[in-house]
DNA sequence: CGCGACGTTGATTTGCCTCAACGATTGTGG
DNA sequence: CCACAATCGTTGAGGCAAATCAACGTCGCG
């Protein structure tokens, strides 16, 4: 059963009934990206929030100078959109693309509207999500002015210990906010200073 | 009518009878605060969320070293509080000090749930609220990572053109993410340039 | 009045960027 | 299947933005 992944994620914020469940599986489609391929687009409308099953991706935005800024990596079990725009109908803020082949669990605008009527417990349990991410970027935004990228570095190795062998490096430094370089040169420091 | 500010502010957002501005009227209090005086502390449990009526708060956080980090102001009209700890009654990630005698409109948590019965249109205007908030510091964190202290002071200045009349310049300063020293100098050259 | 809060200026240091070059690996088309 | 290109990580030299440390003037207020 693909979706029992999503099922297992929300008991632990609600209780499903077995007829929930099956709404839920009947809500969610499965969809798979190749290697490169794109959920949505900066400037489109994002008309997908998809839960993560296996892959990886990045959540990026790109600047008026073509730079490209990680915002987000999304790993199994994690959730992947944006959010105004979902809502909204407003133009997507950032873009997500798959780094590996991906498998997500999808869902549309409307879709999710009949979701919430059926099942309103679960309103509760993305406000939360939604109220977590708000705190992540609080703390990416701290971090940024208040931390070097050596701390931000070994901050990320701490709360993802396997980020190494899931995303390339160059995406990790765009993810602190350095270039690939520095998180070159960082890392042999911090190799060196082990010694 | 001292409601009036909040009454329109919501109105923005949805049609409201009669009977649901008393309801309104009837769930938010009033509620003064003096110079330096502090809505909550960080650590402590964020009872009470706060819309603006007049003054100007900062919301700030204290790292471990002891450094304050101003992550927002909040001036009338906008909303203060930390929804996480005001919701789920997690220890408050932020202080809130008021930075003049400023009036504000709150309510606690038992009378949010009791208004979200009453009105349940509200919570789609709160969940709005969230996603700006949302997007603003992810906005923040980018500014953070790609631009320069110039861009991020002329930024604030296009957003809140008095602000230099309303919060005190080493506030500015720790709001863009840099030390006084370097506000001052940075705007010494921003007028010498100009001439 | 005198103290503390605030802003300014100077000298020096540091963290990261910029530009450039170069191996190693991956992947792709002939 | 090989050859060549593209992608990725590393290393070096030099530069710049902002931090750090320190000193000083001004203002407002108890």
């Amino acid at each position: 059963m693909q979706h029992e992944d999503l099922i297992n994620y929300i008991e632990q914020y609600i209780t499903l009934s077995d007829a929930d469940k099956q709404i839920i599986c009947d809500s969610y489609k499965v969809m798979h990206l190749d290697k490169k391929e794109f959920l949505f687009h900066q400037g489109d409308r994002c008309e997908t929030e998809a839960f993560v099953l296996n892959g990886t991706l990045r959540v990026f935005y790109s600047d008026d100078k073509g730079n490209e800024h990680v915002l987000n990596f999304a790993l199994p079990t994690w959730w992947v959109g944006d959010i105004t725009s979902f809502y909204e109908g407003s133009p997507a803020f950032m873009s997500v693309q798959a780094l590996e082949p991906s498998e997500l669990l999808v869902i549309r605008p409307e879709q999710k509207e009949e979701l919430f009527k059926k099942i309103p417990a679960l309103e509760r349990m993305f406000r939360i999500i939604i109220q977590k991410h708000l705190t992540s970027y609080q703390n990416r935004f701290l971090a940024a002015i208040s931390k070097t990228a050596d701390e931000r570095y070994m901050n990320l190795l701490a709360r993802i210990p396997n980020i190494e062998q899931l995303v390339p490096q160059h995406q990790i430094a765009s993810y602190l906010g350095i270039l690939p370089e520095s998180l070159s040169r960082l890392k042999r420091k911090l190799i060196e200073a082990k010694k």
